[in-house]
DNA sequence: GGCGGCTACTGAAGCGGATTCATAACCTTT
DNA sequence: AAAGGTTATGAATCCGCTTCAGTAGCCGCC
């Protein structure tokens, strides 16, 4: 158990067994363009090297070429599965080039979520890839000012004004998908669950949906939008409150969810009220985390590509940090897919 | 989008503008025990380091202390909620004294595994907490050359000649709670599932299983022993198999599983095969992820302290790192609590 | 008044690797 | 064989910070 085992090999180390100097020690490793060492030099290095299991310091690396090859990922809540699938796709990313991943959950905490952005800059990484909890454009200021002197990817929608990089999962065209496949089976009133109101995106979820109700000449009523902040505990009690309350016209028939932790916890709602699913309401998720699948009613969700959008974040940070990205904001939008499965089907005649 | 900003303050520039030497800037703001520096020279020096808006430059100060400041977290799957708490956990403990945290998914894979294990020692952390998939055994070897020089904390069972630090959750004692339980029930015949039974402690945990169950006069029968090697996916096919099993005799009535997902997937499949839970089947599941209280059936299981054995983790890594901690491996266990929920009750007469 | 003992601060030496630039070695060419 | 042109090599420097030996100034004491 002794911590402090023998002294490592480094450069000078190495360049005194091959018999060089230092610098041709390093301009070898790393394969430097120029400088076409001679074969015989090139394989002494080499050997010395392998021998002495030579590792560089990243230490020293680090604050000569002042960077750290790692990078952040700030989520807001690791215990969701989408984000841990996001977080291992970033990584498995990140590692192909090297790269370390660091990862920050924000807990949903918008102080923690603040403090996070604060010192985001001064934590063992290059850049940091970013998924917010509460409305993005809260952060305007700090983000415009962030990136002036650190390179961020934000998953998310764009912020107006603010030349950030952004990439996500194409919601619109999602919902129309949801909504073309309820209607087909008959539904005409819907209902909306966002189980995350401050959540980044969120008002402009809503927005759209509406939008979206109002091209089929439908609209939310304000009684089938079931809001409250978080996740599972109180989408439960605030679904099985809509289910028990009897004085509402025109009730939903099925329910849409930003995410599917929340369509879990809403099919929760509405079984303890005694409503069945899909028989009574249709439900339909969003996010198709594995556990989805094997739901005693496995889950009507829309699937994002996670992977896809983790390797462009990554090319697109890692852009940013080796400055071959320049100069305005990019955004891109990725296409997703309904994956029909149990809890929607036709309404209750 | 300029990403490389503004020259940052150094402790030189610091120096300069408070007018007085790097070092004394360096012990004042660390502010080190001796070296009572003058509160004039205090006050000049928090002020410039403020005007200036300094922050050290980890990569200099990792280099010169040879310490990152950052520790590395490797767990089996991420997309486990219990992992996602585990790591949430662990972040929020290593925060707290000023460390990063790098987080590696071995997706449980051992060829990734081993890679992960190979090379932990070079990223950019100063010690690893280990969450291994498969039988830490059959590392030993490579443990127990990867602790001469590299701070490692185990947390599973210990493993035998290996003088590794471990932390785990009482298996045994969370057992006896479980068999008590449904014994009480009336039940009888008992089943185990085991989703990675490559798993770190599977072949532990059966054996204490068995053990357990000998105690009370009882044994595992083979055809009871429910086994496969991944999470949900697999499970649900293999009790389905089970479930429609007709030839065997002395079926059980009660099935402990080896975590939340495993159970998940069991009912699943009890399901499939038009056996209802608890009514057919009692299921015992083990982690107490967030989920299994939101499940149509709530399911019952073991709730691990998951913040104390971060905490107790985390010291114990700090500890290794700081030198204060030494010579053989620690190995502490950690008290569980059963949660009765609705998936256990009494056999079917 | 010279000496030791303080206190309050300073200077300079690295940590290990990347990089620049001068020098050395080698090879053409005339 | 000397000049000219390559290419290979090594010494020096720097990155920003920590650390520690050390100095200057001051006080009190025999």
């Amino acid at each position: 158990m002794i911590v402090s085992g023998p002294k490592r090999a480094t450069l000078h180390s190495v360049a005194k067994r091959a018999g060089v100097a230092v610098s041709t020690v390093s301009s070898i490793l790393n394969n430097r363009p120029d400088s076409w060492s001679s074969q015989k030099t090139r394989d002494r290095v080499m050997t010395a090297a392998r021998a002495l299991d030579y590792r560089p310091n990243r230490m020293a690396r680090a604050l000569r070429t002042s960077r750290f090859q790692a990078a952040t990922l700030v989520v807001p809540d690791l215990t969701n599965p989408l984000f841990a699938l996001l977080a291992r796709s970033i990584q498995r990313a990140m590692e192909q080039v090297g790269y370390d991943l660091l990862i920050q959950d924000t807990e949903e905490n918008s102080a923690r979520e603040e403090k996070i952005l604060r010192d985001v800059a001064s934590h063992n990484a290059d850049g940091v890839i970013l998924v917010l909890s509460i409305d993005a454009a809260v952060y305007a200021t700090r983000l415009q000012e962030l990136i002036r002197t650190f390179p961020v990817v934000l998953i998310g929608p764009p912020i107006p004004k603010v030349q950030i990089d952004t990439l996500q999962a194409d919601w619109k065209v999602s919902l129309r998908k949801i909504l073309d496949h309820l209607t087909k089976l008959g539904h005409r009133s819907f209902g909306f669950v966002d189980s995350m109101a401050n959540r980044g995106d969120g008002l402009d979820r809503v927005a759209i949906f509406r939008e979206e109700l109002s091209k089929l000449g439908l609209n939310l009523q304000d009684h089938n939008w079931v809001r409250c902040r978080h996740e599972a505990a109180e989408v439960r009690v605030a679904t099985g409150r809509w289910a028990s309350d009897t004085t509402a016209g025109n009730r939903a028939t099925a329910f849409v969810c930003t995410n599917d932790l929340t369509a879990i916890g809403s099919i929760r709602g509405f079984l303890d009220a005694g409503l069945s699913v899909p028989e009574d309401v249709s439900v339909v998720g969003f996010d198709d985390i594995p556990l989805a699948s094997y739901l005693p009613r496995p889950l009507t969700t829309i699937a994002q590509p996670i992977p896809q959008i983790a390797e462009a974040a990554c090319q697109t940070l890692l852009g940013r940090i080796g400055g071959t990205l320049q100069g305005a904001g990019t955004h891109r939008i990725f296409p997703t897919s309904l994956i029909l499965r149990e809890t929607t089907s036709a309404p209750r005649p």
